[in-house]
DNA sequence: GTAAAGTCTACTAATCCCATAGACTTTAAA
DNA sequence: TTTAAAGTCTATGGGATTAGTAGACTTTAC
């Protein structure tokens, strides 16, 4: 299961994504839409921004704005900032590798490899789905 | 990520299915052999015997061992008992449904729909891949 | 009858999740 | 130049979950 937190970023994300031209928005605009608390989705805005996928604007008339397009957004780099980890285990992770201190050997370890199928399929998902596919399903 | 309960039960689950025979064996010695804490281990072992993987019988000589064969325990199954949902998100999940509050219309959350690849990818692994697979592996 | 095993209930420490409060800074516009 | 509208930052807190511990109890083989 993902956190609130993912799912309310990604949210925040098509919400910008699908707007016409790419004005700042003001983060209460996106949380009354979305059902989002507002004070919640702050701090996820505002992570996002210091990853670099969004911009924002202070003062009046000011909000947040994509910085990249949405076709250069992909799930997984968001899933990764805002979940962590895409793989099931530690000691699979590609981006947050842990060794598990209950494995002697890690080759050895049948659940490792079964986890290692499910990381790549959902890899093989996440990686190549970006921003501007999830609304053109629409 | 998934808890240690699930990693620890499906540990103990391949364990218990690699030896030849199917005598009972201790918590203990499983414990033990695969670094669990013994504690926790009884009460991961517990409810695997109370949803009929296993069987355990008291006194001197007891122990565990299997109910079903390791070709007749699907992961996916093991998963959903120990770990919970497969879905990443409630409102996606096959056997522990919930609808999201924050979701006016399901059916036009993007966020959503991704989910459902998701999910179903990962069932495609976890519902065909047994206990059996696991050790073949090796 | 006793020692070896699982069973059950209760508890706890630590961590994470979700959210809220409030003071602060920046900026547009009157 | 003041003022209101916005984001920024720090701190805090309740609740849930996780991982584990303690200890009394039950069953069974010998």
């Amino acid at each position: 299961m993902i956190s609130r937190k993912t799912k309310y970023g990604l949210k925040a994300l098509t919400f910008l994504a699908r707007r016409e031209g790419n004005d700042p928005v003001q983060i209460s605009v996106i949380a009354e839409s979305e059902n989002i608390s507002q004070k919640f989705l702050e701090s996820i805005l505002l992570s996002l921004r210091k990853t670099g996928f969004l911009q924002s604007k202070k003062g009046k008339g000011g909000g947040y704005y994509l910085l990249k397009s949405a076709e250069n957004i992909k799930i997984a780099e968001v899933y990764r900032i805002l979940e962590g980890p895409i793989a099931l285990v530690p000691c699979v992770s590609l981006n947050f590798y842990e060794k598990c201190d209950d494995c002697p050997d890690e080759d050895a370890c049948t659940v490792r490899k079964l986890m290692i199928k499910v990381r790549d399929n959902a890899l093989a998902i996440l990686a190549n789905t970006t921003l501007q596919d999830l609304i053109d399903e629409e």
